[in-house]
DNA sequence: TGTACATCAGTGAACGCGCGTTCACTGATGTAC
DNA sequence: TGTACATCAGTGAACGCGCGTTCACTGATGTAC
C-alpha cells in the first residue's frame, strides 16, 4: 500500500528520531530493527526502503540527536548554566532524550564510520558553542570548553555507572559546583 | 577429561582476566562466551562449569579490572602523576588493558546488579585512592577527587569518540595540563 | 603404597531464540494520455 | 478533468546466522579400601 511523498518523509523522520532514543536509552546493540519500526507504527519489512543497513540508521540516529542539540541546548546564556543544565536531575534520569556522549559513551569508539564521523561534528560543535559562552583569550576559551565538556561528560557517565543513588548525587552536585564556576583551572 | 583442582582454578582465573579485557576492547555485547573460552584456550562448552550466565562472568571480569587496578596504578604519587597516567597516548591506544568506566562508559548503567555493584566498589575506591593523593581538607581531597575523575574519564571518553587523531590529542593534551596542574578549580 | 571405582572438568554436538536482512505480494499513489 | 496503467511504500513470512545455553559423553583425577 504505497503512501504519499509527504508520508514517506515524516515515516522515514520518525524511524530515526525513534532510533535515536532507542539507541540512547538501551544501547545500539540493546533495540533491534524490529522494535524500532514498532516503536514507529511500522513494520520491520519497510526498513530497508529507507536505509542501506542498522549501522546506516546509527548513523543516521547520532546526527539526529547532534541537531536536536540534545544535553546542550541553545538557550544556556553562560557556562555556568549549561552545567547544571546538563548536570540536572532530568538529564541524569532521562538518557533517551539527553547527550549522546554520555549515553553511549565508549560504544561509539567501537562503531564505524558513521558514527564516529557524525559524534565526531557533535563534539565540534558542542566544544565551539562551550568556547562562545566562555570569556578570555581564544586559546583560554578552547581550553574551558574541552575540560567543561570532558568534565560533565565524565561526571555524568560516572553518575549513571554508580548504583547508589546518593554517590550519583554527589557526583552531580560536586561537579555543578565546580565546572560551573566563573574562574576554573586552566 | 578431568583436570586438577589446581587447574580448574587456572583455567577460571584465565576465562576471568580474557573476559575482562576483551569486554572492555569490544563492548559486553561484542564478544561471544565463544570467542571468550577460545581465547583462554578452552571450548565453550565447558562455561557453564564455571559460571551461572554470561551476566555472571560480565560481573566477575569488572571485578577483575579493578583489582588490577587498571587505569589507576598505585604509583602514582600525585595527582599529576596520575592525570599525566590516566591521559597518556599508552592508556589512549590500549582499550582491552585500560580503565573500565573509559573503556565501557554508558553501557555499565544498562547492565545488571553484579556488574553496576562492581563498577560502583571501582569507582568508590578510586575516589578514595585519588583523594588520597590531595592536599588540604577532607571535603576539598573529596570535591577534586570527584571532578579530576569526572575530567579524566571524560576526556578519555571524549577522545576515544571521536575520530580525528589531532582532535583527539588536542583533548587529551588539554586536559592533561588542566586536570594535571597543583593549585586547581573548586 | 597399590588398586578399583566414583567423581567431575572439559569436549563437542545440538537446541532455541532473536536479529539483521531478503523477498513476493498488495494496493494506494502518481502519471501519461 | 477523467481514465488506465505503472510505480513503489509498506506488509508479513521466511531465511540464515550467531549466540547463550544444555547435555550426553570422555577420560584423567581423587578417594576409599
Amino acid at each position: 500500500m504505497r503512501v504519499t511523498r509527504e508520508k514517506v518523509a515524516e515515516n522515514r523522520a520518525r524511524i530515526v528520531e525513534t532510533a535515536s532514543r532507542l539507541f540512547r536509552e538501551r544501547g545500539f546493540d540493546g533495540v533491534g530493527l524490529d522494535a524500532i519500526m514498532k516503536e514507529a507504527g511500522l513494520t520491520h519489512g519497510g526498513f530497508y526502503g529507507h536505509f542501506a543497513s542498522k549501522e546506516d540508521l546509527a548513523a543516521e540516529a547520532v546526527a539526529c540527536a547532534l541537531e536536536q542539540g540534545a544535553g546542550l541546548r541553545s538557550r544556556n546564556a553562560n557556562v555556568a548554566d549549561f552545567v547544571s543544565d546538563y548536570l540536572s536531575e532530568s538529564h541524569f534520569a532521562d538518557r533517551a532524550n539527553g547527550c549522546v556522549l554520555a549515553a553511549l559513551g565508549g560504544d561509539v569508539a567501537r562503531r564505524g564510520e558513521g558514527v564516529r564521523s557524525g559524534v565526531t561534528s557533535y563534539v565540534r560543535t558542542a566544544l565551539e558553542r562551550l568556547a562562545g559562552l566562555c570569556r578570555g583569550t581564544a586559546a583560554a576559551r578552547r581550553r574551558r570548553a574541552i575540560t567543561t565538556l570532558a568534565g560533565v561528560v565524565g561526571a555524568m557517565t560516572l553518575a549513571r555507572a554508580v548504583e547508589d543513588p546518593a554517590l550519583s548525587e554527589e557526583i552531580l552536585s560536586t561537579a555543578r559546583q565546580v565546572f560551573g564556576i566563573s574562574r576554573p583551572a586552566g
